[in-house]
DNA sequence: CTTCATACTTATACGAGACTAACATTATTA
DNA sequence: TAATAATGTTAGTCTCGTATAAGTATGAAG
């Protein structure tokens, strides 16, 4: 694992997810999808071209590298791990829960992730196995 | 809750955490607890005196006001509340947990807080109380 | 082909948080 | 009590991430 701020990892991680969306990534899109300034964007662009993970020639489109995809996914993977625990088995608002899942995904080392991916499961085939046990579950974490 | 950096609620939460241990605070237990220096301790100590959080004169003791007390220990009890999740749910060592535990504690709000501990009471409670279910628990998360 | 809007970059500055080096105070002990 | 060790503070610098302001490149419309 390359050394890489948290805040580098967001932007690759935006990378990403702005892929999906449209065919070329641009500095806006990334400013908008991050609720930073353009300037932002551009140093934190440079900064991961010079590490090696994204390709940027200047005005021109953002794209990963094969490294970088790499590292993007990875942390993608994460955020979407601990979504899951807040929204689905904690049963927290989305808003709420992406929160959290953003504050964590850069400090989780892949052995926790790896953990409570599993707790998620076994929690999940339990109450699809058993109505008593969802029902159980439900009523311990409560309305509020 | 005032305006607070997440840096100065681990000092903050790190004055509790030492009051326990010795009779005064000083600027050098803080920052043997948290690994920083001490013109860091110092500046961090002013900042949460300004701020009404604790006392302290130059040279001297540094001590929790009742209204620094009161957030230090809200701070802790989401530390731990998270330790307990990585280290006792999830099985994982006790130095990945308590990192873990350290970078969420400021982020998540009370309600996934309150939530989260009500998940390991659950787990814990169904674990005491059938052999089977802590058996297949802890199958569930595996020997790595 | 020139103009103009949009998008991108560079230059500069600021706040938070850390560090080192240098200075000040307190405590110890010879 | 005077020297010295331990501790605390101040001053200045660094990095990271952000912002604003100002200048540069691209592309669409007249």
């Amino acid at each position: 694992m390359g050394a890489l701020t948290e805040g580098l990892e967001d932007y690759l991680e935006a990378v990403l997810l702005e892929e999906k969306d449209r065919r070329f990534v641009r500095t806006k899109d990334l400013a908008k999808r991050l609720g930073v300034t353009s300037p932002s964007v551009s140093a934190a662009v440079k900064a991961l071209a010079t590490a090696g993970l994204v390709n940027h020639e200047s005005y021109g489109h953002i794209e990963l590298t094969p490294k970088g995809r790499k590292r993007a996914q990875l942390v993608y993977s994460r955020h979407r791990t601990l979504y899951r625990l807040f929204a689905k088995t904690l049963g927290l608002p989305a808003r709420i829960s992406e929160t959290n899942a953003c504050a964590m995904e850069h400090r989780l080392d892949a052995g926790a992730v790896r953990k409570l991916m599993r707790l998620l499961e076994f929690l999940e085939r339990k109450a699809g196995a058993s109505d008593a046990f969802a029902a159980e579950l439900e009523k311990a974490l409560g309305d509020d």
